[in-house]
DNA sequence: GATGCGTTTGTAAACGATTTCATTTTTTGC
DNA sequence: GCAAAAAATGAAATCGTTTACAAACGCATC
């Protein structure tokens, strides 16, 4: 492996200026800069990551924190784009979580491995490993949480509610049901914006049309429809909470031989690929993974570059109603 | 940050004295090594991954390389998979690939980041970074891809091809046409399976049953389905290179009027989550990513053990029929 | 009590980069 | 052509570990 002073040598120059010239810490016209980059080049020199970290305690290294399995192509994309950016502003990824030496320590764990921050992706946010990471001196993104002081990156789950329910309006749907994932940030946002857009249309939602399921389980919707067509007064549109569940919902009526949207219509969420082969392809609200990860990493460079002004910040990302076929 | 200087000081001893402690080199029962863990433990210190990267050019950590968008659930459960056992043997992984900097440079970047070895998930195998690698003094395990004198490991294409058409004979079918994917390994294993049990079974497969798609495209394997049945003697089941594949052509065949598996049987390939879920419910065959993750994981770690002893190995993994509902 | 052996400990040199500071070289102004 | 200022260079310290080697120690044996 090619060092610092190999190049040296080769060039009769000292390490100090090797690493300079490499660097363009000096004068970039000097024809002997010009040199050493072509010998370094020539002789196939790459850095030893180790050695700058030791030396400058930079990784130019991300870990991202995820704990689940990737059941969910929301979070595959949203992995894809942060790969993406990353790339162009030259950091590596490294995932961290799903640890059991380490659960609990993500912070010793990105401490340990020199990490210049930690993008959040998906974690039990009560866990004190997390809490600590979101309070602690590494530069820390959240996606789809709010934690007070640090920076977060959230989709518009209020804005799209409103979106959805005024296109069933549109179409006519007064009798709108809502099932909710699993409590938490994101369900309590959605359903907040749900109650705002019913009553400023005049919606009435009676208290058996909001249920609660739990994200991503297309039986456990498919069973709260079942239960919703059961009632005295059915809902003419259920909205479900993701994709995934509206599948299952889907199949169970399909099985019952009901026509969606000629009996029910419906309508899913996060606009997955799948979801527009199908037939009929859904009605459903696709999150902006692309512009999540900019905005991931434009908070995250600012903070691992200008770590005395940077200060934490919330953005809000939105996304796009995406018209199918399972809303009339 | 604690240091093992911090360390020595507190306990009283030399730096050395508490790195072979901590390391267990020497006599475990001596009630001193107790002590200097115990300090260790109570001072929060954490070894610095750098400086020991630096010093004995280990760093724990793995690349996966995977060029493409993670657009397949197969890629991201074989993920999850590989970072479950990568968390059991106290391995980090890291992204590589998809970088437009170190494009082709996949080498390079293994050993500028002192990675001790590489998964190669996917990518241009053709590409001279690949290659390089393969051929390569780092330890690498190639997927689903067979390297010459390299660690790999593949699902048995050939003999899951048996399963299928021997399961569609036994449901009476005898006009299989066969959609396989983009050319290269993992095509011409399936077709050259395809051919055998065919030849075996006495099956009778005419030219034009034989076509070829793209993995994971719905659209261009719809249109191949339409072309397939303009024929005169047309085929009573298809087999498709793919789940997504096989979504795209039951949701063409539907918007037609055509009936699965009434009219025509489709057969899938990888047994993706959604595929349980969807009504009619895939007939396909399941990868198992478990135990690919498990392989790969047993020879990268012999690799990068026993650098001497360590011999390539070519392994093969096999997967399970699913049946499900679109083959009657 | 000296000798020898085996174990445990400490000293110091790496690993490959960055960076401070002093020194040398070059440039500039007169 | 000379002094002063500016720029480029080199020597050496440093980052936090590991590890070869030497020194010290304990203990039994003679």
């Amino acid at each position: 492996m090619v060092r610092l002073k190999d190049i040296a040598e080769a060039c009769g120059v000292s390490i100090a200026t090797v690493s300079r010239a490499l660097n363009g810490l000096t004068n970039e016209s000097r024809e002997r800069t010009a040199f050493i980059c072509r010998t370094a080049q020539e002789m196939g020199y790459y850095p030893n990551a180790a050695a700058k970290t030791l030396k400058t305690s930079r990784s130019s290294n991300l870990g991202i924190l995820y704990e689940d399995r990737m059941n969910h192509e929301y979070f595959s994309s949203l992995i894809d784009d942060l790969r993406r950016e990353a790339d162009r502003r030259d950091y590596d990824l490294t995932f961290m979580g799903r640890s059991s030496r380490l659960k609990g320590s993500y912070y010793e764990h990105a401490r340990q491995r020199n990490l210049d921050g930690v993008i959040v992706l998906q974690a039990d946010y009560e866990d004190p490993g997390v809490i600590r990471l979101a309070s602690g001196s590494i530069p820390t993104v959240i996606i789809d949480h709010l934690y007070e002081g640090c920076d977060c990156v959230v989709s518009d789950n209020r804005a799209s509610m409103e979106q959805i329910v005024r296109h069933a309006w549109n179409r006519g749907h007064r009798r709108i049901a809502f099932i909710q994932g699993e409590k938490g940030a994101v369900s309590q946002e959605r359903l907040a914006g749900f109650y705002k857009i019913c009553a400023e249309l005049g919606i009435q939602v009676p208290v058996s049309f909001v249920r609660e399921s739990h994200f991503h389980n297309p039986g456990e919707c498919a069973g709260i429809i079942l239960d919703l067509l059961r009632l005295d007064s059915k809902p003419d549109c259920v909205l479900c909470p993701d994709d995934i569940s509206c599948f299952g919902a889907l199949w169970q009526l399909a099985a019952q031989g009901i026509r969606v949207p000629g009996d029910i219509s419906l309508v899913g969420y996060d606009g997955i690929r799948m979801s527009r082969v199908m037939h009929p392809c859904l009605t459903t609200y696709r999150q902006d993974t692309a512009r999540i990860a900019e905005e991931v990493f434009r908070l995250i460079v600012d903070a691992v570059e200008n770590p005395d002004t940077h200060t934490p910040r919330q953005i809000t990302v939105s996304g796009m109603l995406i018209e199918g076929e399972t809303l009339k």
